[in-house]
DNA sequence: CCGTAAAGCTAAGGCACTTAACCAAGGCTG
DNA sequence: CAGCCTTGGTTAAGTGCCTTAGCTTTACGG
């Protein structure tokens, strides 16, 4: 009866917060809604569901996630962007294991602020990749690589895949640096393993 | 009444099949029970619950996966062996979309199979990377780089993650090929970019 | 001051997992 | 060959989660 005041962005925030907390995957219905003091269909007042909560949970993260990038790669080039966008990538993650999954999500299509986020978070790395430069198909194989090497790093770690007892953070200092040579010699490494098979 | 003559074998490698069809995330015990012939209770004669049976899913995919990989990758070194057995992993991932998930769990101590297949499939990358002259914690490093490259350029692209249209395969080996590149000059790299930093 | 849209609520149904308790099939033993 | 008892099946029942429907009440605007 006592109106709480809700609206869609402070329950989606506040899901964002519990997910931090409990995990992506944990992430109830029923848990917010007691969180926020409220019955739990009364969500439903501001979320369509539970798939558009972790869509629109995915759309924050993937904002707040590009916006960090950015920042890192502000005023820096080449391999010193490089690191520091990858280092803001995992600082993140790590800070956030309850929002960085629903990064992963496919943006979407009808959600404008949803489509935006991406966008920027793709511009951020196609902007490192160009202090390399690189361009159109070899900057769009770059950013595939670079996302798919952030991403599984940070997946893994996050998995407890990394059982020996060999510290992560180097190994995720030499992954980048690795990543840099690679970068370096982009369009010719294709053609030079190619040429030796 | 009449047995049908299940074990865990076939409840398992039927939750595989199933996984393929609809994904992992669907793979549910009514619908295995049903695929089964079988109500839904009577799997728990078999497996523990729905918790164990993705462990052992995940056994099963893990020993596949090791086995495909060190096949892929035996009498050829380098370059070559590299991309043969990365070509083989997201071969695997990609014929069986609801078992390479499960590969990603981290081995269950107490199921000796299932830390044979771990070690196995580490071990088979490990071999590759010795024919880059990697060893110790540079093999270790490398390993969760490679690690990290190529689950998560699956992972992307199992999640459509790849929006443009330029192929996939294209990238995926020019990823292949940064790898190449990058663990040539492993142990330098890491020195090389603290050095420019 | 009243009407109404919005924000809450309760009730109820569906699906998934799990446990308990019971029953039949069939191999092993006496 | 009979009967026990292990094993693999069964139904029933309980929990937790998501969702929809329909009702109530708040509070704002005219």
């Amino acid at each position: 009866m006592p109106r709480v005041g809700l609206n869609q962005q402070i329950v989606v925030r506040e899901a964002a917060r519990l997910a931090d907390e409990v995990g992506f995957q944990q992430l109830t219905l029923a848990a917010l809604a007691s969180r926020l003091g409220v019955a739990l269909p009364s969500l439903y007042k501001h979320v369509r569901g539970a798939d558009a909560l972790a869509q629109k949970l995915s759309a924050l993260a993937t904002a707040e996630l590009a916006t960090e990038m950015t920042t890192a790669a502000a005023g820096r080039a080449g391999g010193e962007a490089l690191r520091a966008m990858a280092d803001a990538y995992r600082d993140y993650a790590r800070r956030h294991p309850g929002r960085y999954p629903a990064t992963q999500r496919v943006p979407d299509p009808t959600d404008p602020e949803h489509v935006e986020a991406g966008t920027r978070a793709v511009g951020a790395v196609y902007a490192v990749l160009r202090g390399y430069g690189l361009t159109d198909d070899d900057a769009v194989d770059a950013t595939r690589a670079l996302r798919s090497a952030l991403h599984g790093f940070v997946a893994l770690e996050a998995a407890g895949g990394f059982g020996l007892p060999r510290e992560v953070d180097r190994s995720y200092h030499q992954l980048v640096a690795g990543l840099d040579i690679a970068f370096r010699s982009w369009p010719s490494a294709g053609a030079g393993l190619a040429r030796s098979a």
